[in-house]
RNA sequence: UGCCUGAUAGUAUAAGGGUAGUACAACUGUUUUUGGUACAGUUUGUCUUGGUUCGAAUCCAGGUCGGGCAACCA
């Protein structure tokens, strides 16, 4: 039992359950409400929940928390189930708390016949004033003492559709003066005329939160209902529940959720983003969203290592972006094949290099030897990067530069002989030399450069559109930032690049999972891309020292 | 001026009365046909005040600061 790595405080009460003998084998779920789209908060959620039942030997169900027929949607549903496999899990139940919808009514039933339950007709401005505030004790109303007779009838009456919605609400009978809000006569039943998108136009009364999950633990015989720090107040709502129903004491525990700077996390203001046209969906590949991440090209190994690497504690957070990026690089680095395109293009010309093609092999990965070679056509005349060359080159630079000589990947020493210039003095290409001895794996000349460029021959160069994505936001505490969410997005979040030399292999071999451009970044072929146009989303950059060497200078 | 929660490097997370450790970030080097990777190293921390104890991040008491709670949302 003694693992190397310490564990989490979910985990240590799972084993202290399971050592004591309090269950056979634990039941966890996931209990997503299908009014949105899944984000990486979800993630932490997912991963927690499966993980826990795959470590310690039981079952989890992906449970739809569908009891607000007014913001639900079947869309959603399908999301959520591809997004958890995705992410490499697999429920053992698909469950919904609207498949309880009758089992829920009797249990409402059953506590009004203890006297623990009431019809109210009050507004719910007249219900809010009566509860008081958190110093103030809420007060009793009249309808506090209807006989249980009464209360059943009228129970039936608004189920039978009688009433219209907001006349009549059901509640619990607790303690109107608690100082937990919570415990103040909670609604726990609420008229809504509206069609639910399971059960259709079945029911006009759907149960609230409050009502619904703890019982649809019990149900299921959840042995572990895992869920965040805001539920902490509702906990013992969730026991009165289920100890006047006598049924299966399920257990809530809290962890504290998942924020991550210059992100959002809330369905809420996701939902907005897409519907004010910040974003071109939820799948974006700026969102946080699981599908968003997917778009992007973080790999599901990648998330789930990163809510590994985050933990689980009760203590808020707000994890750095650059772990997640981290995580992406890491693995990416290991099995993402390298290819070479050109962003944006400065012609050299090799003016000792005959006019033919020659075909130079390349390491697809050099981290896997496994992941073979392929060729690239070299000629004559090619494309580099114009952040390559510098006429005046400082310190440092081991770039090209006039009289400087680098490699080309996986070819020839260049060297650069004289620069050719517009009428303007534009820089319009670059005369060079090769040293034929210095082709790649055969190289005898001796010479060492520090320099090593990536490069297309013009010839064969195939076209992209390349997407660059930054963060979203600009400010590292969105949530927490003065004014309006939406004063921070970043106006620069992507760059679009429409035209990019690409190597043809990425056109007659095009890779399904993300690719390195070498010295580029992790780039992933778009859902856009058409037959005559591949369109590439940038993962995440490499990283560049060299860079950061500019940016101190 | 209520109730519930929490506080360990820049960010997270361990240490459960006995060496404050790990990861990311930052910074130095070494290696390198990606200024990538890999490797080696450096910097930075127990909210505060008392108490118990040979010994406290850990136990006790007070304070300070953060978060949550008054939806017919979940």
């Amino acid at each position: 039992m003694s693992e190397e790595k310490s564990l989490n405080f979910i985990e240590e009460i799972v084993e202290a359950d399971l050592s004591a003998g309090k269950y056979q084998s634990i039941l966890t779920r996931f209990p997503p409400e299908p009014n949105g789209y899944l984000h990486i908060g979800h993630a932490k959620s997912i991963c927690l929940n499966f993980g826990l039942a795959i470590k310690y030997g039981g079952k989890t169900n992906l449970r739809f928390d569908d009891t607000n027929p007014s913001t639900e949607e079947t869309e959603y549903v399908e999301s959520i189930k591809e997004d958890v496999r995705w992410l490499g899990f697999e429920w053992a139940n698909e469950l919904y708390a609207s498949n309880y919808f009758e089992q829920l009514y009797q249990f409402a039933t059953q506590l009004i016949e203890k006297g623990l339950a009431y019809v109210d007709d009050s507004s719910s401005e007249e219900i809010a004033t009566q509860k008081g505030t958190p110093t103030l004790a809420g007060t009793e109303n009249q309808y506090r003492h209807r006989t249980v007779q009464e209360n059943i009838e009228l129970f039936s009456d608004m189920r039978a559709g009688k009433y219209k919605d907001g006349e009549k609400v059901l509640r619990a009978k607790i303690d109107m003066a608690s100082s937990n809000m919570h415990m103040r006569d909670p609604i726990i039943y609420r008229i809504k005329h509206a069609h639910h998108h399971r059960t259709g136009d079945a029911w006009c009364i759907y149960p609230m939160y409050d009502f619904a999950h703890g019982q649809s633990d019990s149900i299921e015989n959840i042995t572990h209902s895992i869920c965040t720090l805001e539920f902490i107040p509702h906990r013992p709502l969730y026991d009165w529940c289920i100890e006047n129903l006598s049924i299966f004491p399920s257990k809530q525990y809290e962890f504290a959720r998942l924020n991550i700077t210059y992100t959002i996390m809330s369905k809420r203001k996701l939902l907005q983003l897409v519907n004010e046209k910040h974003v071109f969906g939820w799948d974006d590949p700026r969102m946080s969203t699981i599908s968003g991440m997917r778009r992007r090209g973080y790999p599901a190994e990648s998330i789930r290592d990163f809510c590994e690497k985050i933990g689980v504690a009760k203590r808020e957070n707000l994890i750095d972006f650059s772990l997640l990026e981290f995580c992406v690089r890491e693995k990416l680095n290991k099995s993402a094949l390298r290819r070479m395109v050109v962003f944006d293009p400065l012609k050299i010309v090799i003016t000792n290099y005959p006019n033919t093609v020659e075909f130079l092999e390349s390491e697809n990965n050099p981290e896997d030897s496994n992941s073979g070679t392929r060729t690239m056509p070299f000629s004559k005349e090619l494309f580099i990067e114009k952040d390559d060359f510098m006429e005046v080159a400082p310190k440092k630079y081991f770039r090209l530069s006039p009289g400087q000589m680098v490699r080309l990947k996986s070819a020839y020493i260049i060297k650069c002989e004289s620069v050719i210039k517009d009428a303007v003095g534009n820089i319009t290409e670059l005369h060079c030399t090769y040293i034929p001895e210095s082709k790649s794996g055969s190289d005898t000349s001796g010479i060492n450069v520090k320099g090593t460029l990536h490069w297309v021959s013009i010839a064969h160069a195939i076209n992209a559109e390349i997407r660059m994505y930054d963060r979203l936001f600009q400010v590292e505490d969105v949530a927490n930032a003065a004014g309006d969410f939406k004063d921070h997005i970043n106006p620069n979040s992507l760059q679009v690049l429409a035209n990019a030399y690409a190597e043809p292999a990425l056109q007659t071999d095009p890779p399904t999972d993300a690719c390195q451009f070498i010295r580029k970044g992790y780039f992933i072929l778009d859902k856009d891309s058409t037959s005559t146009q591949l369109v590439f989303n940038r993962t995440v950059t490499l990283k560049d020292a060299w860079a950061k060497e500019v940016k101190k200078a």
